[in-house]
DNA sequence: ATCCGGTAGTTGACATTTCTACTATGCTGG
DNA sequence: CCAGCATAGTAGAAATGTCAACTACCGGAT
């Protein structure tokens, strides 16, 4: 006779575990490191030196509150508070969307424009320092599109 | 004339960068959807559960505060915080260390280990539906070998 | 012995994030 | 038109994380 319907575990093989831990213990190290040296030398957490390169990249330093969220990969309500927070800074501002009575759209100021150039090196060098330079080529290569895959899957999904 | 002590940042090139934000991209998404699934499923953030890990895989289901918090690699604040909370949940208990005045013993309870085991099985089934079963094999080692090389690099600092 | 710099851990204030509920607007079918 | 459902965004409370003291203990040098 056959088993029933297998419901059993699949676990993970040893060198799986291996991988997905390092991946795990890694980025969390990589990511505090890079918050820490962006909080210090710029007073910017990661997140929101991420909301002014996004706005720093679209047409006209404005992107809609929604597409900010999706962007960032946050909720609406993190992102709502978030630039609430960058608003009271002066490093963004909201005005209600002109086509769409239910959107607001959010721009960079100068001030936020600038603070934004005056992190970048420093972050870029630590996102050198910690992990381009560490890798070869192939490896961040690699590294990257792995993780292209991954993102991909999980945006795919809802 | 040579021009003076170079302080330019070196840039990242499109490649380098792309790579970069997938990374982040995709660990942010990645770690959400984990925890979202323990959360829902288990009751468990990412981080007790890997409290938990650590715990079971000690000899006596014990460890110090400073190991654990070494090995999450969180600050020693937080993992206070955080055992204090599974304590009161009834998963892990404290007690104070007989060889050393000053340290704290954390051990995993025979209800933390059930709830552990509990939320094992739906965790693997999402690291493989959303990490492993996403990637080919020398994928997965390729990213774990370099993620390997990075928490490595920023281990050995501070 | 005791002074001193360093380590272990905790605490409480504060900041951020999450969760849930809510308002307002848009859109589609009858 | 308007009913009903979906989307955009916000708000406040609760949970979680960060930061800066602070206590207590260790261990070596004087």
């Amino acid at each position: 006779m056959a088993t029933t319907t297998e419901h059993e575990p699949r676990w993970l093989d040893l060198e799986q575990q291996r991988h997905w831990r390092d991946f795990l213990d890694g980025a969390v190290r990589l990511t505090d490191a890079l918050g820490q040296q962006l909080e210090r030398d710029s007073g910017l957490s990661l997140s929101e030196y991420e909301v002014l390169v996004r706005l720093s990249e679209a047409p006209t330093r404005t992107l809609r509150m929604s597409e900010l969220a999706d962007e960032l990969a946050q909720s609406r309500s993190r992102t709502t508070h978030t630039i609430r927070r960058m608003e009271a800074r002066g490093f963004v501002e909201r005005r209600a969307c002109k086509d769409d009575g239910r959107g607001v759209n959010c721009t960079m100021t100068d001030a936020g424009s600038a603070r934004l150039e005056a992190a970048a090196p420093g972050h870029v060098a630590a996102v050198r320092e910690h992990l381009v330079d560490v890798l070869s080529e192939p490896q961040l290569r690699a590294l990257g599109e792995a993780m292209a895959v991954v993102r991909a899957a999980l945006r795919a999904r809802r």
